[in-house]
RNA sequence: GAGACCAUGGCGAAAAGGCGAACGCGGCGGAUUGUGACUCCGUUAGUACCAGUUCGAGUCUGGUUGGUCUCCCCA
């Protein structure tokens, strides 16, 4: 029976698609507000890039890109995330030489071969945005307000902010040690997926949901943290307090990619199955260097879209964004039917939106095609009106109905479309 | 990568191994209507795929492919 899409994958299909629209409205908007600018970058890139800028040993790069050779043997990757891409965009058009920071955001899918389940997909969508060249600790609570805003302006609520500093590489390791000694002893007693974490990423055995309870007296990163570090979160902090955004200092929390330094955060919500993560970011000061580049500091933030709309559906904020037609002509005759495209034309260029039946239908079903375009007016054309030089025009649900002159049919649809604002506004 | 559950028209949804696979919505045609809306009549199209068990499979078994969900991890 034909063939199907892709594992993993999802058919945007209209009545949908508006959905999306409005949520890449609002994502635009604010960038445009808060001055961030659109970049466009390739969705596959050199296998290499993710892998040095990811970080070899993140289960992103260990088992869920998807690789494949080009012909002229190249080893290329559909991007599994935005940042390196946009990185490396930086450093190859040597935006570091413009006057001010970078601030970037981007739109588009990302691949990552998972199994599917609720709110995660092979190819998802991400909005992200990116600002290079500023180590402002300013600029991160700019970032986690940005990301905030556009759940709040969505609508959204019961979205939440995780904020944590994950230090710099150099406090990593030393605190990595500190958690070693705190675990080591006790791995006997943990579950069998913290005792492989333990090797692989300490850091994620304090996430377990298994045996919180053992951690109470673990070591905090916070502790570890050294001067700069200390004062660069403090200040982040401060921002945040300053401009009402509320967030939950979480210490364990550690991200998926290895690039990160200072601040880490990530918004969280329930009402998509198992997962609570909706988005998140952080700084990433020895990324650009990673790539090739000068070593700009460098703080942005992913947000995944799909589960941004499958908690807007979960909150009963799914709105009706078709418009609707203007008008559907509705033709009795074949004479008629002959001068439908004329007058489709007319209402077109007149910036309305106008639509017929072509599948021959008669009287009654033309008039239902009209109701599920959500028609405003029909416009019915007989025989004896085409003689006359009219249309009636025939409002769909008040079913008023009056002759117009058929080089006067868009002129008037708009008439009457501004009277009905109007009694709108005045109601 | 591991596991659980599921798969019937365009959509929803029945059929305890047994007539030609209900019913509803939708679509199309017709009656009525001054050229739609209510009502009535007619009609349309389906057991995901491949094997097997059986006199007989939508129903049981195995496999395949998808979907949903969970673990892992993340967006």
């Amino acid at each position: 029976m034909g063939f199907q899409k892709p594992p993993g994958t999802q058919d945007i299909l209209p009545g949908n698609s508006e959905l999306w629209q409005f949520v890449e409205k609002t994502a635009r908007d604010l960038c445009r507000r808060y001055r961030f600018n659109e970049i466009r970058t390739p969705i596959f890139e050199a296998t290499e890039l993710f892998k040095r800028g990811v970080g070899e040993t993140t289960d992103i790069v260990e088992k869920e890109m998807y690789t494949f050779e080009d012909r002229g043997k190249r080893s290329m990757t559909l991007r599994p995330e935005g940042t390196a891409g946009v990185v490396r965009a930086y450093v190859e058009n040597k935006l570091f030489g413009e006057p001010d920071l970078t601030k970037l955001y981007y739109i588009g899918p990302m691949f990552r071969y998972e199994r599917a389940q609720a709110g995660r997909y092979r190819q998802f969508h991400q909005f992200g945005i990116e600002a290079i060249g500023s180590s402002d600790p300013a600029l991160d609570a700019e970032v986690i307000a940005l990301g905030y805003s556009f759940y709040r302006e969505l609508g959204l609520t019961g979205v939440t902010v995780d904020l944590n500093s994950v230090g710099t590489p150099a406090v990593r390791a030393v605190f990595r040690e500190k958690l070693l000694a705190f675990l080591l002893p006790m791995k006997d007693s943990l579950c069998k997926d913290c005792q492989s974490r333990i090797e692989r990423n300490p850091l994620r055995v304090l996430d377990c949901k298994v045996d919180q309870d053992k951690f109470t007296n673990a070591p905090s990163i916070i502790d570890s943290l050294d001067e700069e570090c200390t004062v660069h979160f403090a200040r982040v902090k401060e921002c945040l307090d300053e401009m009402d955004i509320p967030y939950n200092l979480n210490s364990r929390l550690v991200r998926g990619l290895d690039y990160y330094t200072h601040t880490a955060f990530e918004y969280k919500a329930q009402g998509i199955g198992a997962i609570d993560t909706i988005g998140g970011g952080g700084r990433y000061n020895g990324l650009v260097a990673e790539v090739g580049g000068d070593d700009q500091p460098g703080v942005g933030l992913g947000l995944g879209l799909e589960r941004t709309l499958l908690l807007l559906e979960s909150q009963g904020l799914k709105p009706n964004l078709d418009n609707g037609a203007d008008v559907y002509i509705v033709a009795l005759g074949e004479r008629a039917e002959k001068a439908i495209p004329a007058l489709l034309q007319q209402l077109r260029n007149a910036g309305l939106s106008a639509e017929r039946d072509y599948l021959g239908r008669k009287t009654k079903a033309q008039f239902k095609a009209a109701e599920r375009n959500r028609a405003r007016f029909a416009a019915v054309l007989g025989d004896d009106e085409l003689d006359r030089g009219e249309i009636s025009l025939r409002g769909m649900t008040s079913g008023e109905q009056q002759a117009v002159k058929l080089e006067n049919l868009a002129e008037a649809i708009h008439t009457f479309i501004s009277i009905e604002e109007k009694g709108n506004n005045n109601s």
